[in-house]
DNA sequence: GCGACAG
DNA sequence: ATCTTGTCGC
């Protein structure tokens, strides 16, 4: 049965878009949070199912609190702009397993910075009610910029006139990463906190180690 | 019509 | 995202 917060067809998806993007509040983070959840996809060998995987992590401490894993059948294709509908579900599922809730979610995609300011990072801040951070390896909307080479250097994302995200160095001598606040957080917020979550990788810890995690849950024999 | 296009 | 070999650098 298809989940009905995620309807199958383009058509009512980008409705859907249109219709949620009024509820995304981009205000400062009330403070830093202390259990962040990095959430990621895989798609298992045969394209016929897709893994989710939720990586919850203290900040204090550094160390992971839990990790969940779910699996669905994939129904809906790759469309630039319609993340959330592919991914989207099989996300929703592996978090809601999730012994402890989150107090913010890092998501490997696009949070505002996409063509009606509302990409996956936004989709699941918005549906669970929680700040969330949007950190894509590659750009999905906005103009290209050339960044400072150290770590912590950026550029403002820009749309037709508006800022929608950042291009930020997370790590010299690699590709800078494009963060866009998801929900409930304001730019220099999302940049602050991919900037504490770097642990020596292009990406924040939580999503490394949930990209990490799907890529070997992709293979894993179903019980 | 043409180019661009998260994962 | 996935496929796919060796290679360069920390």
């Amino acid at each position: 049965m298809p989940t009905p917060e995620f309807p199958q067809d383009a058509k009512r998806a980008v409705a859907l878009q249109r219709q949620l993007a009024g509820l995304v509040q981009l205000t400062p983070l009330a403070r830093l949070p202390e259990l962040v959840a990095g959430v990621d996809c895989a798609i298992a060998p045969g394209g016929e199912e897709i893994v989710g995987v939720a990586v919850l992590m203290r900040f204090s401490t550094g160390e992971v609190v839990e990790e969940q894993v779910a699996r669905r059948p994939l129904t809906f294709p790759y469309v630039p702009g319609l993340l959330s509908f592919r991914e989207g579900p099989v996300l929703l599922a592996a978090l809601a397993v999730l012994t402890l809730r989150p107090e913010l979610l890092l998501c490997d995609g696009q949070g505002i910075a996409h063509p009606r300011r509302f990409g996956i990072a936004s989709h699941l801040g918005v549906l669970l009610d929680l700040p969330s951070v949007g950190i894509g390896k590659s750009r999905l909307c906005g103009e290209e910029r050339v960044v400072g080479e150290q770590r912590g250097d950026w550029q403002p994302l820009m749309d037709k006139g508006i800022c929608i995200g950042s291009i930020l160095r997370t790590r010299e001598r690699v590709r800078p990463v494009y963060v866009s606040p998801g929900h409930r957080c304001d730019q220099e917020g999302a940049r602050a906190l991919v900037l504490a979550w770097g642990r020596g990788h292009r990406l924040p810890e939580p999503v490394h180690l949930a990209d990490r995690l799907s890529k070997r849950q992709r293979l894993a024999v179903l019980p």
